[in-house]
DNA sequence: TATACTTGACAATTGTAATTGTCAAGTATA
DNA sequence: TATACTTGACAATTACAATTGTCAAGTATA
């Protein structure tokens, strides 16, 4: 049997265990708006491609030396995938891109002004949606 | 008369001064390629739009938080009054923006890739190159 | 040739962001 | 009701980027 990588399984202890980093810096990153777990009751629950997601982050800030604001200044502007640099065949398989509960279009309001109906994911987006 | 802001009249010393920083940092942001001073002889000398820019790198770091490599990451992808928050009036008297060697389009293949022609920033330069 | 700057390369400092630690209180399961 | 987690709020730690400091050697001006 397939589990979803959008599904939300992981506790916050697990997915800290998983990470190898504390629960409490998951607890940070939520506040600072970088990552949205899905919740049951109170408790953070975490999907894989919340996992994948956060260890995107964990490069950014200590492969590429971006701050946590910088970061989020690059993700108001640019899609995620361009941030992480992912090449197409990568982009077109991305379960973390469909996630992130906003989409680009909808967070990069100034990267993309005059563009979005040009772009190849908003439009794939699109068709997936009617 | 009128010394126009473009013109590199500056040393590194006199700049340090204006600017409240160690002539070091300035060599350092010049390694980083955030900055393109103008050269006598061996010589650094920035002009007053130079000094423009500098100030706004420094609320970039100290005020904004970002990082050196989460600003250059940043000028990559889009213009850098898009980064400064310039509302359009000022922009469109900004001689800062003229004068940065690397011109938005040039430098943000990513972030422009399909807008450019209907950009009018770009049409502007356009008209006025001609 | 003396003064006052500059250069680039080394190292030291410092400020603070990112992370971790700890706590009392709450919830779920067995 | 005992165990094992969670929650959010406080504080402490740590790691390192940004900045400054220092140096010998070079250049320009008077």
């Amino acid at each position: 049997m397939n589990i979803k990588k959008t599904m939300p399984v992981y506790s916050i202890g697990i997915a800290a265990k998983i990470l190898d980093i504390h629960p409490r810096t998951l607890r940070i990153y939520e506040e600072e708006g970088l990552i949205k777990p899905g919740r049951q009751g109170g408790k953070r629950l975490f999907s894989q491609n919340d996992l994948t997601w956060i260890q995107c982050l964990r490069n950014l800030i200590h492969e590429e030396n971006l701050s946590i604001p910088g970061i989020k200044k690059l993700l108001e502007l640019i899609p995620c995938w361009k941030l992480k640099k992912c090449p197409p065949e990568t982009r077109a398989n991305c379960t973390t891109l469909e996630e992130r509960e906003k989409k680009c279009w909808e967070m990069a309001k100034n990267a993309c002004e005059k563009s979005c109906e040009s772009c190849e994911v908003y439009l794939k987006d699109k068709n997936q949606a009617s």
